[in-house]
DNA sequence: AAACACTGGGATAGCGCTATCCTACCCGAA
DNA sequence: TTCGGGTAGGATAGCGCTATCCCAGTGTTT
């Protein structure tokens, strides 16, 4: 009776080089081939050389699920943006995307539409991926959010805000004073001779309310400061609503010689606004925005706005986010970019 | 002496609830877990009802890593898109993205930039976490990327673009014929009596081409083609561009009295430049573009375009993966969303 | 010289699933 | 009655890594 032939590989073989032909091929164990490949421990460089020699020969490639199951770390960073329809955020994501993976990490994006518990069950999906790093961007979180974050053990870097003040435990985050910028802006207004400054805005999200603050703030300094003035719509932001807002201020409130848009979108169609109405600006109004988005400058008259660094911010983030995972503690849990007053002649 | 208690579970425990758990909190083996929950093979209603109360019961979720190591296949869905800093690709990944998700999978994205072979390196990225599909922007790729992307027998929907013909062996995709879309505008433009039309185009694209081959086709069935009113810049599509390129068609053409812009952002520039320089559009100069970006119809004039189905393209060829993915085959493997010509102030 | 760290390698047991094989049982057909 | 085939469960061996333990060899200390 003929013996089957044993099988010589598993049945479920891929045809995919594995660490152990690593380690065969070179003539050492699978242990001290994955300590050389990954830098761990201490590993006699002559060995190094010759192991990283056979894997490029072999063209191995390890496969990032057993290391994940394994490690109980995945090579993805998680990433939390309200939205994809606001270019300030694409841009953080671009920025943070692209320095991540240049990194070897793989980005997993949630997009939470500033709703809290959709923040809160997309990173509940994110973290079974058990991610190596986690990027999110505001301050304020659901206390499910910032439980499951602390939980999770997985560093967290916050993106766009910073706390009031340096506390002690205070978190990571990259970003800008919000409140400033706000107040910085309304200044200027106030130094081009503008005494009735309104502020209309629409998403009203926590930064939105902290320039909106910076805002009331300088007013209050100056002994401007008129409540009726604030203009806030809850609706997302889009050119047509900033048309429509700016045509609401002008005609309810016809004392008003500056319109501070809490962002360049709405900014930009109160200018198209203007220019339909007929209304000169800046010379009857002056208009201003935020956030420096693309098509600002074309604007007729070009916008004065607050160029805010948010590639910058995303780029930051993420390299501050790449020294945690390996373990360094960042020089500052808190990096300032600050911004920068752009003035065009909108204003 | 003292015999050393065993360890009761692993030295690695995590503390995570396992599927073994749940098997013994239900008296059943793993293996019928593992097909109740998944709804693989046969599985007694009953055993599926008890199986599911304890799962839900134990709060069970499964660990994706273990999941993709054991059977080769991760919930994720690779996508590549040229582009964040266009809007037309973030709908589209916006689209997509909550589609898939809704389904449960994870979405790994890729920017290539326009290049052939970061794509080819970002798929090669994205094929090590094996996705369980695979949607990439255009129907042009390097050879090896049409390998990697065959062999690696991940189901593949093409984005944006249709093939010229039904071939046997098509592709599957879905998009619009923006062949007949160029021709289509610049018949558009021909019915509205204008003679000597332009076409202006940056970020010279596959698809980009085939509307300048629509709106050549158009123009040479009229009679009135002309080689030296193709103004093509392979420079990135911007506002400031579009305005640029609307001044040295104004200057060095003075005869054409429409401009068909291959992008909205080029013909919002374009509108924003004529403001400037007080030309007069329509009157003038008509102009036109293609997509329906966001601010068009809040120009001065509103902006004639070609509105085209970015999220449903995204969301349908989402749908029709997922039902690749399933191992069914869809009704059409090409599927054609359409465009519409939006008439508005600008022609 | 004995005791004691280090250092750098190997052996091995999982990580938490799924794929595959195996088996008991039930049914209808011959 | 017997047998084949279908059905629904269990047992088990990995998937390809890393974490942990272990150990031989080499200093270092008193």
């Amino acid at each position: 009776m003929p013996q089957p032939t044993p099988p010589i590989k598993s049945h479920r073989a891929t045809g995919r080089v594995t660490l152990s032909d690593v380690a065969r091929a070179a003539g050492v164990s699978p242990s001290t081939v994955s300590r050389a490949l990954r830098g761990e421990r201490a590993v006699d460089p002559a060995l190094i050389e010759r192991v990283t020699a056979v894997s490029d020969r072999l063209g191995y490639v390890p496969d990032p699920a057993a290391r994940a199951l394994a490690s109980q770390r995945s090579d993805h960073v998680a990433i939390l943006i309200p939205l994809l329809s606001n270019t300030l955020f694409v841009d953080l994501l671009d920025a943070a995307q692209k320095t991540l993976r240049s990194a070897g990490y793989q980005t997993l994006m949630g997009v939470t539409h500033y709703d809290a518990s959709e923040e809160e069950q997309l990173l509940r999906e994110q973290l079974l991926h058990r991610p190596a790093g986690l990027l999110i961007t505001g301050l304020d979180h659901n206390p499910v959010t910032r439980r499951l974050i602390a939980h999770s053990q997985v560093p967290c870097v916050h993106l766009m805000d910073l706390p009031a003040s340096d506390l002690p435990d205070a978190p990571y985050c990259v970003g800008f004073r919000q409140t400033d910028a706000g107040a910085a802006l309304t200044r200027h207004l106030l130094a081009q001779g503008r005494r009735r400054i309104a502020f209309a805005a629409a998403q009203l999200d926590a930064r939105v309310m902290q320039r909106l603050y910076g805002w009331r703030t300088a007013l209050q300094e100056a002994g401007l400061h008129e409540p009726t003035l604030e203009w806030l719509n809850p609706a997302p932001s889009s050119l047509a609503l900033g048309g429509i807002l700016f045509e609401q201020i002008m005609q309810q409130r016809p004392a008003v010689d500056a319109i501070f848009f809490c962002n360049d979108d709405l900014a930009q169609g109160a200018l198209m606004a203007a220019l339909r109405l007929g209304i000169a600006v800046p010379s009857r109004v002056a208009i201003a925005g935020f956030n420096d988005l693309t098509g600002s400058d074309q604007m007729l008259p070009a916008l004065t706005t607050v160029r805010t660094p948010r590639a910058q911010i995303g780029e930051a983030a993420a390299r501050m986010l790449l020294g945690l995972m390996r373990g360094e503690a960042p020089a500052r849990p808190q990096l300032d970019l600050g911004f920068d007053i752009i003035q065009r002649q909108s204003t």
